[in-house]
DNA sequence: TCTGGGGTCCTAGGACCC
DNA sequence: TCTGGGGTCCTAGGACCC
């Protein structure tokens, strides 16, 4: 299978609107004001260069490029580019799309010559858009996904069963999809540094230390395995949130509850839109300076919303009142069909 | 340097039941 | 007086991804 990722995707939709801004250093992020609490989304090649990267604080960010174009988060704008790209891998012959985000799917075809479909996928994709995209090769969806990597910019990469551990193997585990800095540190003092090390333990090894699903999982990882079938049913979101982070650390009770029945009405609106009824609350607290604390309740199933805002200010009370706060987020869970959480493996985005 | 906003899934531990 | 062994459900928290 093919997996399918646009070059610097939100910076090059930024450019087509914008033609004289190639070339130069772009920062995406917040309301693109540096001065405010935000975080950058995405950086051109050009600002890469400099040392920026998405979650990089925008002030850090604008500190380290002078000279950069700062540019504020236009969610609707990426999500009609988004759109026009997947329709365009919907429409190559033989293909299943499996979506992963907005600037990203796995493509199911079969075909004598992988390389030559990316290459046919790549033309269709920047006829359609204008815009470029890096194809990786694979015989799981873990080594096509990592492949793409290997062929940016604008290139195609193939890892399959055959070159994985003579491209991956001495590489650290953090590079795999799935590891991140925390589970590094953890294989790290099992003695296992490299890709290699993970693909040689014995799964069991693992499992005192990460339990008995993602211990063999990431030996799995390790190795490259995995599934290899390109899943194209559409995705049901298991719940709609939404999260504000304060300019000032909010002090008084009277703050919060305030917070709390605005950030109510956006998940209202998103439940209404939804159809589906609430069966579940979670309020998410950022304490100052950077404790995060979450706070679940069932509820019974419901759509009112007065019943909604009531629970969800219930939930409001629990939280310590004498800490500033500085971010707040309510998710409203929605009922999912039994067999989606039935003994099924790990499948982070649907591997 | 000081950390967004939207998601997914797994694990631990307590409550409760037989 | 001390306390099994198995199960389920719920809440909180951790980790990761785009």
């Amino acid at each position: 299978m093919l997996h399918v990722d646009l070059d610097q995707f939100i910076a090059a939709v930024e450019v087509l609107r914008r033609p004289e801004l190639a070339g130069k250093p772009i920062i995406v992020g917040g309301r693109g004001d540096p001065t405010e609490r935000a975080v950058v989304s995405t950086a051109s090649y050009e600002a890469r260069a400099f040392g920026v990267g998405s979650g990089m604080p925008l002030r850090v960010a604008a500190r380290k490029v002078p000279d950069a174009v700062i540019l504020p988060v236009d969610q609707e704008a990426y999500l009609a580019a988004s759109e026009t790209v997947m329709a365009t891998l919907r429409a190559q012959p033989g293909a299943t799309v499996q979506v992963l985000g907005w600037d990203e799917a796995f493509v199911g075809i079969e075909t004598e010559d992988p390389e030559a479909y990316a290459r046919r996928v790549q033309a269709a994709v920047l006829e359609r858009t204008q815009l470029h995209c890096s194809v990786g090769i694979g015989d799981t969806l873990v080594r096509a996904k990592v492949a793409t990597g290997f062929g940016k910019p604008a290139g195609v990469f193939r890892l399959t069963a055959e070159n994985w551990l003579d491209v991956m193997g001495g590489r650290p585990t953090k590079e795999l999809w799935g590891i991140g800095t925390k589970v590094s540190g953890r294989l790290a003092k099992l003695g296992i540094n490299t890709v290699a090390e993970l693909a040689a333990c014995d799964p069991q090894d693992l499992v005192p230390e990460f339990g008995p699903k993602m211990g063999p999982w990431y030996a799995q990882l390790g190795r490259g395995d995995g599934s290899s079938t390109v899943d194209d049913t559409p995705w049901v979101p298991h719940g709609h949130s939404r999260e504000t982070t304060f300019q000032r650390n909010l002090t008084e009770r009277a703050q919060v509850d305030d917070a709390v029945r605005q950030l109510a009405a956006h998940v209202l609106e998103d439940v209404a839109a939804d159809g589906r009824p609430v069966v579940g609350l979670t309020l998410k607290v950022r304490y100052a300076p950077f404790v995060t604390k979450t706070h679940a309740r069932k509820i019974p199933e419901t759509s009112d919303r007065t019943e909604i805002l009531a629970r969800a200010l219930e939930l409001a009370a629990s939280i310590e009142a004498e800490r500033p706060i500085r971010l707040l987020g309510l998710r409203a869970e929605m009922p999912m069909p039994d067999d989606a959480r039935k003994g099924h493996t790990p499948t982070r985005s649907g591997w």
